[in-house]
DNA sequence: TCAGTAGTTTATAATGATTCTAAAAAGGTG
DNA sequence: CACCTTTTTAGAATCATTATAAACTACTGA
């Protein structure tokens, strides 16, 4: 399996549970945005298994600390996820309550002119709201 | 008072609740962010009768509404907001928790290039997480 | 002024996402 | 296999937020 060796070397234990949620986050042609909710219906089709919900919630914290997870900044009651690690930005739709990716190369060159004191910055991230 | 005019005039009722809330949110020299839990111990502190919990939250929540108030996109479990209701941004120190305001001036100008179909751009928000 | 009404406040209950717990199960190593 | 550590799990606990429904209050117009 191809997600084993990756589990490994970042110091997870490949368990069935852990491989079979990395075959729902990553074995698709498109990154996605999602909820923890939203992962827990799509394992459920998808997994042979049934993945209690705490294991949802750890693993996909572990992968998040890993790097292999990003969490995308928006006012929701549930927290979203993105498969997409590359550094992006995001459109967020108010009415369908729906987020669409927004490449680096569609926003222009973005420069931060104010410093903090002994501070650097580890990201820029940015939420373009939409309306009608 | 002074902000009995603003609640009229955005066809909320000026009651006692509302302008003490007013007097805590909008009376003082800086601008702020600020949880409800922080803001409701605020309140304790300056108000002379009590707030039940869920006038500051209906309070906040028509604030916003109206646009005195914004809600700072943050992964939190509690929600943030500002009474800088200025078209700007925010450093998210993630050792101290701690938001702090990114002028408009202090970023450059932000173009997004790509559009949606039938959508308006609402607001651009820039977060800059900070680290050691 | 007063009654009617619609808007507000309130305490409390309900909801719901997330985290905690502690026991059982599984992975890895020798 | 035996051992130890990590992981999984069901269920309980937590905690921010929202809903409820009854009491209260601001405004309106007679």
């Amino acid at each position: 399996m191809k997600y084993i060796e990756k589990l490994r070397n970042s110091g997870l234990r490949p368990t069935k549970q852990r491989l079979q949620i990395c075959e729902v986050l990553f074995n698709s042609e498109k990154t996605f945005h999602f909820t923890i909710n939203e992962l827990d219906q799509k394992i459920k089709k998808q997994a042979s298994d049934k993945i209690s919900l705490a294991t949802i919630y750890n693993t996909v914290h572990a992968f998040e600390k890993k790097g292999y997870l990003k969490q995308i900044p928006i006012n929701s009651n549930q927290t979203y996820f993105d498969t997409n690690i590359s550094d992006h930005h995001h459109f967020y739709d108010l009415k369908e309550e729906k987020l669409i990716d927004l490449e680096n190369a569609d926003v222009g060159p973005i420069n931060i002119l104010k410093k903090i004191n002994g501070k650097k910055i580890k990201s820029v991230e940015v939420l373009v709201k939409l309306e009608d």
